[in-house]
RNA sequence: GUGGUUGUAGCUCAGCUGGUUAGAGCAUCAGAUUGUGGUUCUGAGGGUCGCGGGUUCGAACCCCGUCAUCCACCCCA
């Protein structure tokens, strides 16, 4: 049998352990500086929490666990008609916010609101893969959960600068915010078919404001209104602006007040307030840039949306979220609302890789910093008690398990790129000395043991 | 779910218009070097050519099917 992994999997092995822990660490750090707590979340969930979160797509690509056991037999040798909820109840995860809005409602007792929270797990979704687009992958959050307060907003792009910035990659903040998405929707009268725009509405770099007129002519969801002849204007107009400039979204907020679009109003007037705060505050160093075709599939999202893409590379956004308002109210809790955002590790390396950002990160090394040979059983006795010593002293030492040729052995520590490599055979032994080889230089030396810390520069 | 790409050694690939024992580099192992790696030299092992069927005297190569892969659409981290 030819051993595999399923679609859309992959193994990772050492060397790219640890560049993804560098990108762990880097993101957690900067959680932890932002005072947000760690939580954990299984990897399932039951089908109903997560059912109806994420659109009709999302439904689609939920991964379904079949029910164990007994069940399953009867299910196989049942004539009756099997109801799905015989078959599944459970699935893994989709995404880190709704398993979290859970928590939240069922710990409500436990929690101290306004909660600030981070969680690093992955997540899986059924799509096809391909380029940066996984089966299984990590997704690592941050909300705030129990708290109006835009400043949440402004706290959350500072640490998407910050992180990226430690990353040297070069991103830009995309912001929008759905209160004016659904402001449009009102004057195109779509304020019913929302999820359907908006889904159209994405696609405006790609096929232009017309194209998405067509389309939305084409499935009969939008009917000839004065209105939109107003907002059509502003919108081409203010489909991007960056850094501050604020002409296009006053042009829109004309259109929304003329129309007496109160929801578009408040949208505008929450893209304005972040953004003002950010730029008096924060020195970005990437660029923040409002667009108006932002949409973001996630059904949740209810007032600001962020995406992350990195510049010069195609591969989608490397990270996202915004405010829900009411996302736990689905589970017994209303009136909570909350932001988040959650980076997305695979791609973030994918990134990384392709602009060889990893080549100025020493991430070859071997944690080891010393290894013994191994001569034969005297000397091991003597070796491990060595071993033993340096450890104490926090230094990463190890000592080759079997007897092998002397060949063998320092190919392997020239292979793990272990720095320092001591021999200690007989002669040794009887002198109390150990010799010591720097494996870069090829050097040896006979030092005393107490040296030895000193020789590797650990003192 | 729709469209396309590619499947040959552990990895990356070559293999002419179908023609005899399918090749290379890297990696592995052994030796040169019985207390020394990274360099060099010598040698060795390793392949149902994704799988199944068809055409043919003859198929890695052509045809059909199937599976896998990657890419694009949709959607998304």
């Amino acid at each position: 049998m030819k051993p595999s992994i399923p679609k859309g999997t992959r193994d990772f092995s050492p060397a790219e352990m640890q560049r993804r822990n560098y990108i762990f660490e880097t993101i957690k750090s900067v959680f932890l500086l932002h005072g947000f707590q760690q939580i954990e979340t299984p990897a399932m969930e039951n089908l109903s929490v997560l059912e109806g979160k994420y659109g009709e797509e999302g439904d689609k690509l939920l991964f379904r666990i079949l029910n164990s056991g007994p069940v399953l037999e009867q299910i196989r040798n049942s004539k009756s008609e099997i109801r799905n909820a015989d078959v599944t109840e459970k699935g893994l995860r989709y995404d880190l916010t709704v398993p979290f809005a859970r928590y939240v409602v069922q710990h409500r007792n436990e929690i101290t609101f306004p909660f600030k929270r981070f969680q690093i797990q992955q997540v899986w979704r059924a799509d096809r893969p391909q380029k940066g687009r996984y089966r299984e992958f990590y997704q690592c959050d941050a909300d705030i959960i129990g708290s109006n307060s835009l400043l949440n907003e402004v706290e959350l792009i500072q640490i998407v600068d910050k992180v990226f910035t430690q990353f040297k990659i070069p991103v830009t903040i995309k912001v929008n915010n759905r209160k004016i998405l659904q402001g449009i929707a009102e004057l195109y009268n779509l304020k019913e078919k929302f999820k359907d725009f908006i889904i159209v509405l994405d696609k405006i770099e790609k096929i232009g404001l017309e194209g998405v007129e067509n389309e939305l002519k084409e499935k009969g969801l939008t009917q000839i209104n004065i209105r939109t002849v107003l907002i059509r204007q502003s919108i081409a107009r203010g489909l991007k602006f960056t850094d501050g400039s604020d002409m296009a979204l006053s042009d829109i907020n004309n259109a929304f007040q003329k129309c007496e679009s109160e929801v578009g109003m408040k949208g505008i007037t929450e893209v304005v307030a972040i953004a003002n705060t950010v730029y008096e505050t924060t020195e970005l160093k990437n660029s923040i840039e409002f667009d108006i075709s932002l949409a973001r599939g996630l059904d949740y999202y209810t007032g600001a949306i962020i995406e992350v893409k990195a510049k010069d590379v195609q591969i989608g956004s490397v990270c996202g979220g915004g405010r829900y308002d009411d996302l736990t109210g689905i589970f017994g809790l209303p009136n909570v609302s909350g932001v988040g955002i959650s980076f997305g590790v695979d791609r973030i390396y994918d990134v990384m890789e392709e602009l060889k950002l990893f080549d100025a990160l020493q991430t070859e090394q071997s944690s080891t910093e010393i290894l013994f040979v191994n001569f034969g059983e005297k000397e091991e006795i003597f070796c491990l008690k060595l071993v033993t010593e340096l450890r104490s002293a926090g230094i990463a030492a190890e000592l080759y398990p079997d007897r092998d040729k002397i060949k063998k052995q320092m190919s392997y520590a020239n292979d793990r790129k272990i720095p320092f490599v001591a021999l200690v055979g007989e002669e040794e032994m009887k002198s109390g000395k150990v010799k010591l080889k720097d494996m870069n230089s090829g050097e040896e030396k006979l030092v005393g043991k107490e040296q030895i810390a000193e020789m590797i520069g650990k003192k």
